[in-house]
DNA sequence: GTATATGCAAACAATTTGCACGCCT
DNA sequence: AGGCGTGCAAATTGTTTGCATATAC
């Protein structure tokens, strides 16, 4: 994969912000620095550097938003802001459950959990 | 919500499978029945008996799929077969431990496990 | 020099919607 | 009769792709 100024800027902007962002936010940020950069390029990149282990994609209903941070982690999706937040939770061995039990082996897992976080009643 | 013979077929047809269809798929099978209904009337009736419960809706990727499943479960998804298989694991008691942890009201969880499934080496 | 990356616009796929008409209740 | 449901086609949305040009190495 050879250097380009246009995949560096999509890069930095995706790790510098914990807001899981959607191509077009992408896009509109990267615009600030090249102001004449093209949303395929934007499209192209975001895959490059997720197939690529980069950053992470992940499935918001039907949009797909990057994430980051690369560290396993799960998802809380707010249904009243939106906002989606990373959590933790003990690591528990669903790789061997998974594989005991339904003989599967297991390579990714997505787990999001929605409702409604301490801001609304 | 009033009876309509399509979308009585609609909902028959999602709940006599276990293949997780797409709308594309589910329109294709309700036309045995009803050759002139019309891919819109399938999706006005997914989303329908999807939004009042009857069935729900999973996210597979960026195309959606309905399940006659209404019962808690999770998901395998083979990544060589594409297959999608519900597995019930031992209810762990997320609601508690993510209102603990993260003062958040649960209200739906979805985990879908990627994978291999045993067919495949 | 050559292959990869880009900008642009057109193509695509999944889903939604406006409208006139039809059918439950 | 009144309103929800339908078929049809056009519109939207998110994403991908073909092509000629530009750039990294």
């Amino acid at each position: 994969m050879r250097y380009s100024k246009q995949r560096d800027i999509v890069q930095s902007v995706v790790c510098s912000t914990d807001c899981h962002p959607t191509a077009d936010w992408v896009f509109a940020e990267v615009k600030k620095s090249i102001p004449n950069i093209s949303l395929g390029t934007v499209y192209r990149n975001l895959k490059q550097l997720s197939d690529s282990g980069f950053i992470n994609r992940i499935q918001d209903g039907s949009v797909t938003r990057y994430d980051g941070n690369i560290k396993s982690h799960y998802h809380l999706k707010c249904n009243k802001c939106n906002k989606i937040t990373d959590i933790i939770l003990q690591k528990i061995d669903l790789r061997k459950i998974i594989k005991t039990k339904f003989d599967f082996e297991l390579s990714d897992v997505e787990l999001t959990i929605t409702g409604k976080c301490n801001k609304h009643t």
